[in-house]
DNA sequence: CACGACCTTTCCGTTCACGGAAAGGTTATA
DNA sequence: TATAACCTTTCCGTGAACGGAAAGGTCGTG
């Protein structure tokens, strides 16, 4: 087949792990890391949702842990919280305000210039917080009635399991069912 | 100006509240009920998403109760837990096999057809929990991360707050903190 | 019955979030 | 140095989820 580029020099199998040295990646390295495809990472970069991360002589982008991280955080907000790229544009944004906020709030003593900064940190949070809850609720009601709805399956499997008097079936409990709806269940699904 | 339509028969002060008899509505009504244009309306039943709903003589589509219902459990959907279109609209075929499993199981006494329809239940509900439960996860963690960092803030003020006196930095406990995180705080911040 | 407000379908346009090809440059390895 | 495998930007295409105009039909009210 082809090996991704360098297969690791042969004869030093003490660097390997990306320690704090941080060996930088190309695209298709974090790419394959995060699980998405190299378009999609240009596109963010594009989109202002990446910091325009490093470059090499020859124009490489090369990203480093905290790229990936970000980069982990983009497509888990993308995937599982389904929010839209200029909303987590703007989640980012925040972010970054965060950081701005706290160098501020260390670089001044001023009691006025201080509670400023926080209120709008806090009015921020609540923004966010208001908006997470909305749909973290409706989910919460979705799983719950999902979870109502499975033992009530449940149930009837049990009882048809435990009715082997009448027809002769001994259907077997298609179980090893988890116990309650904790765990929630999984498995199943081939993809995404 | 312009009111929307029959502006109620006056001299009929009885029949107002949309009850059991249930007078249809039009596009526009259920549109401005649920907070979707008439457009996505229009959309969602041509991508299947509803029943055709019922037809006035002039072909106007007439929506009832339970078509408000959808509309509403759609637009959830969409806006709070961020399904796509397409997900949805396997979420309500799934829906719609759920009453067809639950007639099919009241037509049948022979224990292998219960057990493999219900056996099918179990599996696509356990699909979409898997989904959800992703999409919750994540979620959760977001909100704890902001309640983290709200109590942190709000530690912050109160310190500031408290500190009339000198001008230290006595580090103060942030204890102030509104308990754990269950009442995950909502409305505005006071100071703005 | 005429009017205005609403409705219908059809079709073309738009934004988002990429996919993919083209044309060319860069890098590590043989 | 030559080659394969990556990379770059640019541009055009695409499916999803509508927006909006056009051309015409249908309500309820005056």
């Amino acid at each position: 087949m082809s090996r991704t580029r360098a297969p690791e020099p042969p004869g030093d199998p003490a660097t390997r792990l990306p320690i704090a040295g941080a060996p930088p990646l190309r695209i298709h390295e974090v790419a394959e890391l995060v699980g998405l495809p190299p378009r999609s990472i240009r596109y963010y970069e594009e989109m202002g949702l990446l910091s325009p991360s490093a470059r090499s002589r020859g124009a490489y982008r090369l990203f480093d842990q905290l790229d990936v991280d970000r980069l982990r955080f983009i497509k888990s907000l993308r995937d599982d919280a389904g929010f839209s790229i200029s909303e987590i544009g703007r989640l980012l944004e925040d972010e970054a305000a965060r950081r701005l906020a706290r160098e501020a709030l260390a670089s001044t003593d001023d009691p006025a210039e201080r509670h400023r900064i926080l209120s709008g940190r806090l009015a921020s949070i609540d923004d966010q917080l208001a908006g997470l809850n909305e749909k973290l609720t409706r989910l919460q009601e979705m799983v719950s009635e999902l979870q109502r709805r499975r033992r009530h399956v449940l149930g009837h499997l049990a009882e048809l399991a435990g009715d082997t008097a009448s027809a002769g079936d001994a259907p077997a409990p298609a179980g090893t069912a988890p116990a309650d709806g904790r765990a929630v269940a999984a498995g199943r699904s081939p993809a995404r």
